[in-house]
DNA sequence: TCACATTTTAGAATGATTCCAAAACATTGA
DNA sequence: TCAATGTTTTGGAATCATTCTAAAATGTGA
């Protein structure tokens, strides 16, 4: 039993092929990234996987209401992230470049945020530090 | 001289009519707004004021760059919003409802932030809170 | 006012994402 | 194991935001 199907099964997911592809994908290395479905699309493809990209796109939005997955904030105009990094933390965005990088949530104290005031519930907080090159 | 007028200038901005248009539609109560240029050339198109689209989104970009709004960092897949509230501060996004809401910069305290490691500058610095109604 | 650079324009083009209706698939209980 | 049922997947068309293009209009400085 590999990894990507048991992840799928945790998460409360119907286990297809698709995806435990992506999920294979995008989980195999433990490595933290940042992705677009086009760039999920594009790596399966590499990899021999032919896909529908809208299954990619459906996937990939599974996987953020299951918690596998979690969008960023978007920067510029471009097409939408995905950070496999579902735990708290932050980014550097540097505008100059367009890359995008992690802050662990230690390096920034978020103890006392404001509530908000119509009743709703917090349930998350990312903050973006927006840089240039120099 | 009307303030749109002295606004475009004191930006160092060539006085054009739809520049002129665009400022009052913007900054003429002195409210802080979050629009999309969709909703600006809705406004614009309202007040009888015919204007290209693609006019609105330039005029945005040229406000964007010399410091009269302030894009924000995308919340869903939707359309570009910018501030007319440049100075530094914080949003409350409601998932639910895709309301934004502003947060007082003192509200949060972020004295010591991280550097970016590959020597580029700090420019701005967004918190997103992430709401969902109960 | 003239010449020149910058803006504006309308519409076409692009890119990301969603929608659609049909076919394939997974699950469950007999 | 099989049929019945609900879920996913598919490819392609459709949609939406945004940018591009080349021409016409406008602003500026001499």
């Amino acid at each position: 039993m590999s990894d990507a199907h048991s992840l799928l099964e945790t998460a409360g997911l119907r286990i297809t092929q698709p995806r435990l592809q992506i999920a294979r994908t995008l989980f195999a290395d433990g490595l933290d990234r940042h992705v677009t479905a086009e760039q999920v699309f594009a790596r399966l493809k590499a990899d021999g996987v032919h896909m529908a990209l809208a299954t990619v796109y459906n996937t990939l939005g599974h996987f953020v209401e299951a918690g596998l997955l979690r969008p960023i904030s978007k920067p510029g105009s471009d097409a939408s992230i995905y950070d496999t990094n579902t735990s708290s933390h932050h980014h550097f965005l540097n505008e100059t470049t367009g890359e995008l990088t992690d802050i662990p949530a230690g390096a920034i104290p978020l103890d006392l945020l404001p509530q908000p005031e119509d009743g709703s519930e917090i349930v998350a907080c990312e903050l973006v530090i927006r840089t240039r090159s120099k």
